[in-house]
DNA sequence: CCTACCGATCGGTAGG
DNA sequence: CCTACCGATCGGTAGG
């Protein structure tokens, strides 16, 4: 009776985790319905209902990817007590979700972060947002341990481009221990 | 009697200063012959008869940009002692020219590096190579240091597009101070 | 450096 | 979800 429903969200599904895959590589802009529609075996009219516009699909992925990293990097680190044993474990997720992030071209977030920085728009906001939030965060984990706020947050926020940079440019696979061992150089916390 | 070679390199450097300021807001890829055409009030075959293509067009750009980063960030500091000092002023140099490129959007050889790093082609291999480049020089540095060098390196690479991401998306002027301070700590160098 | 043009592709819409 | 289509723009070329 649903099965049109269920088929379309599914189509839905597979439509986001498509695009999701192409902005990792050729950035969100590099999207485009016509090869997101060739590359599904659909219509471009097909893909586009969907979302309505370009903008709709580009942010629909990135809701997408923004709720896997909440999954897989901030939720588990709630459990921990709050300050240094929850800011390590948050830290150790987002180094290893930078090297697993399951897209071909790396972390879309870390990507959407440079791709859309200086422009406006929806995207800019969603991604602006996201960062905020993910500071926000760490800010306030860092308020319960005594170290220099400002500083810590500055050095912490830079390890993960630097994981990022260093698997995709340079390839070097020991990014997520070095980038460990260096938050907890910044923590204070033995290693 | 040679006015006209003249004209045309001031056209050529004209054209190239545009390109690198729309690709350091829109990415290499936003750069489009088109718009520069209709941004400098010529017609699209003036603009690529200097270039060739799209892709020669770009690596101008980039060439450009790297050699304004190797007089401002570089060649400064080569005159140091080796070692700390040098890499002291490699870093502080650089900082200082994220938060002032010269371009709208930043620092576009941050975002290349980025945009281009799960890419295939010229433009990607010449981003790579400046990257290495400067992996390389710091490296170099600091094998005169006694310190952890490839901790080192990865923590030293990680300030430049953390004072960037901090600069374009948060709008944190003092991000070239803290980075310079984080630097010390990573160098063992008082402030 | 220009005009004039090429085929391909862009985001999006009409109508079903 | 489809076909068929829109105007705009893409990178690039011919010929001058």
């Amino acid at each position: 009776m649903r099965r049109s429903a269920v088929d379309a969200q599914h189509t839905r599904d597979t439509i986001i985790a498509k695009a999701a895959a192409i902005a990792s590589v050729d950035g969100l802009e590099g999207v485009t319905i016509g090869r997101l529609a060739a590359d599904l075996a659909m219509s471009k009219s097909g893909v586009l209902g969907h979302f309505g516009t370009k903008e709709g699909l580009q942010l629909a992925a990135i809701d997408r990817v923004i709720a896997d990293f909440r999954a897989k990097v901030v939720e588990p680190a709630l459990t921990r007590d709050r300050g240094l044993p929850r800011l390590t474990a948050l830290c150790d997720h987002w180094f290893d979700y930078l090297a697993d992030t399951g897209l071909p071209g790396g972390c879309l977030l870390t990507a959407a972060a440079v791709e859309f920085d200086t422009r406006t728009g929806e995207v800019h906001d969603t991604v602006a947002e996201l960062w905020n939030d993910w500071r926000r965060l760490l800010r306030a984990e860092l308020k319960h341990t005594g170290l220099d706020v400002d500083q810590c947050l500055f050095e912490l926020m830079a390890l993960g481009p630097a994981v990022n940079q260093a698997i995709q440019l340079h390839g070097d696979r020991k990014a997520p221990e070095r980038a460990k061992r260096a938050a907890r150089t910044v923590l204070l916390v033995k290693a």
